[in-house]
DNA sequence: GTTTTATAGTTTCTATTGCAACCAATTGCA
DNA sequence: TGCAATTGGTTGCAATAGAAACTATAAAAC
């Protein structure tokens, strides 16, 4: 009953965002409840940040990449992919060579410790998924595939 | 052409997710290029972060909350909400006074520059939202809104 | 060739965040 | 009442993120 609170008398002057239906408020939420639902799961069994899984699923997908080329399929920044490498260098998994042609580059991929922990974890990434889609009429999540590729930047774009 | 990397061999064997068809991966890119997109507008204009705007905009929308109340309604949690408070409260743009009946609680609202400040970020709020919608045809964005309906945890939910 | 200029990645410094511990006011209840 | 449990909010500390500066290699310009 708490949350039972008028909307400001100041409404009609100010043009208030209405945040319950301003879509940006809501993809945020939507988004962010998403994204830790899937990190409590790999977090109540390995010790490992949100943007070193990402690095990793990446990792999983495309081998031998740069940390330049993670960063790119990430989106996040170079910085913070240097930090989530080394971090996981250090666990040993992921294994970082140097390229033969351009010393400036690193070669990264799983390693074997990696990729159990990723065989672990993506299956429990995709059931979180599943549930998500599971709420919705099949012509929903047709709908909702065609939309997000209407609004998102095409591959290779970037964010920042 | 320098993302032109072939899958890794090891797919067979290891399934990795295809993070550009995984929903949760997308949705969040979605979100933080909307989210900055918005910030950036404000933040040319103001000094103010991203946490202390949406607490504003709930202010500016319900007035004499309390910091538990916004937290609430902005999903972030109360530290968060404190911190940002104390900043606004500094900067002048929120009037923080105590409630009368509960002198634990907050009574919070713009003070006479939040509200200069809210009427002009709102409107380029709104301007964002619209732009985004802008790329949908109308049908799109029905379905958009009944699947957000569908997917987002009823008002009053907490996400942590 | 040698000197810019650009690129890959790391480090440093600072600001933000998140968690746990904390204080103060309120409520529940013996 | 009086004392434990709860709630609203802040603070301290450790981990994290971001911007700018820096190192190293490589490519381009001259």
């Amino acid at each position: 009953m708490s949350a039972s609170r008028k909307p400001a008398p100041a409404s009609a002057e100010h043009a208030p965002l209405q945040l319950e239906h301003f879509l940006p408020y809501r993809l945020s939420i939507l988004s962010n409840t998403i994204s830790q639902t899937i990190a409590d799961d790999y977090q109540s069994r390995y010790a490992i940040s949100m943007t070193e899984w990402r690095v990793m699923a990446v990792l999983a997908r495309f081998e031998g990449l740069s940390a330049r080329e993670v960063a790119e399929r990430t989106a996040m920044d170079k910085v913070a992919v240097s930090r989530a490498l080394s971090r996981l260098v250090d666990a040993g998994r992921v294994d970082r060579s140097t390229h033969d042609e351009d010393k400036r580059r690193s070669v990264l991929r799983l390693s074997a410790a990696g990729w159990i922990m990723h065989d672990e974890v993506a299956p429990m990434a995709r059931a979180r998924e599943r549930e998500l889609l599971a709420k919705l009429d099949p012509d929903e999540r047709v709908w909702l595939v065609r939309i997000l590729d209407k609004l998102l930047p095409a591959e290779g774009d970037h964010q920042r």
